[in-house]
Parts: structure tokens; C-alpha cells; sequence
DNA sequence: CGTGTAAGGAATTCTGACACG
DNA sequence: CGTGTAAGGAATTCTGACACG
């Protein structure tokens, strides 16, 4: 019940540098390339999740790969769009055993 | 795999705070109490878990109920006393099966 | 006993920019 | 393009203490 932890954005940006390995800067560069999607405190400061961490996790490892911010960011769009379509899909199966 | 991410430190006092709906007073005060131990950054900043987030709710309820902070570290102790005699109840009964 | 608060300082984070390449 | 860094400022957190009760 509720978001489950995985979601809940808690983690500062120090914290989020040590759990990843990335450094600050590359972390909001990715945010600046729309990699990653932070909350902010009322004071501005960035507030991350643990589904995020992951994400940068493996945003670092394609970085490595020599991929481009762009390529993955275009990568990820795909991703989502491709969950976009299997939710219609099914909302479409189910709605056609209805009648 | 690994610890799991509510055991993780990763929260600090701020969003705790947001997340019990208890002032960084009480916070730290409970702390000074032994009711939650928080790890520290380099700099001496705290860090709490979900499990700690989850610890603080329960004692807010019971120190709404009435009760002090010495009964409930008391009751905290006796419970961990307890684990403690189950795990070693289980793992004398396995070494018996053992033999 | 449990909690609020003002106080002074230290640690953390933020943004915009220059640098290199 | 991706990242380091120095710069100045703002937000966050820390401790010890006084207050009330």
C-alpha cells in the first residue's frame, strides 16, 4: 500500500553522489539533459528516490558505453512509449470482453 | 538482493521531519533517548532509514498514548530480548536435527 | 520530562560561468 | 559534449543553553 518507498523522493544530492558514484555535476547535468526528474524541497534543494538511483546507475553504465545523453534519453522515451501502448492494449482486450 | 533499500540511511532530518509529522526537536531528542540511532555524514549530519521513519511513527503513537521514553526503549529492548531467544531457540533445534 | 526557541557556526546545496576539448 | 572547478549566496543542520512546567 501507498508508493512503496522505491518512489518516495528523500535522498539529497550528497547522498544520491555516494550511493552512485557519479559526482554532483554529472548528476545535474543528467537533470539539465532530462535524464532524471528530482523533487525540490521549499528551498530548492533536489530530492531524489531510490527508483532514481537506479536509473542514474544505469544512465553511468551507458555513459560508459559511450552513448550520448541524447541516445538515452531517446532510448528511455521509446521505453515508455512502448509501456504506454501495452497499457492501451490490454485496457483495449479487457474493454472488448466486456461486451 | 543486498539490504534492501528501507534499512538504507539515506534521509535526513528535514525530510524526516516531514515524513512523521515530528519536529527535528523531538527527533534529536528521541535519539538522546536511545529510541533511534541515526548514522552520520562526514560532516556529523544525520541519516535515518524508512525503517527508522516507521520506528518514529510507532513511538509518536505510543508517546501520544501517554507513555515515557524510558518505557518505551524498555519495551523496544524486550522485543529485540525476544528475537534474540527465537533465533537461538531456531538455530539450537537446527543443530540438534544435525546430529 | 518533553519540547520550543534564539544563537552562532559549520556543512550542504544552488546557480551561472569559465575552462578544456 | 560532458565534466571539473572557483565564487558567492542561500538553505539545512548541529550543538549547548535557557525556558516552561
Amino acid at each position: 500500500m501507498s508508493l512503496d518507498y522505491k518512489d518516495k523522493k528523500v535522498i539529497g544530492i550528497g547522498i544520491m553522489s555516494e550511493l552512485t558514484g557519479l559526482s554532483e555535476r554529472q548528476i545535474r547535468y543528467y537533470e539539465e539533459r532530462k535524464l532524471v526528474f528530482p523533487e525540490r524541497s521549499k528551498g530548492g534543494t533536489r530530492k531524489y528516490s531510490f527508483a532514481d538511483v537506479e536509473r542514474l546507475v544505469d544512465i553511468a553504465n551507458k555513459m560508459e558505453d559511450g552513448m550520448q545523453t541524447f541516445e538515452i534519453r531517446k532510448q528511455e522515451m521509446k521505453k515508455s512509449d512502448v509501456r504506454d501502448k501495452m497499457l492501451r492494449g490490454q485496457l483495449n482486450a479487457a474493454f472488448k470482453m466486456r461486451k
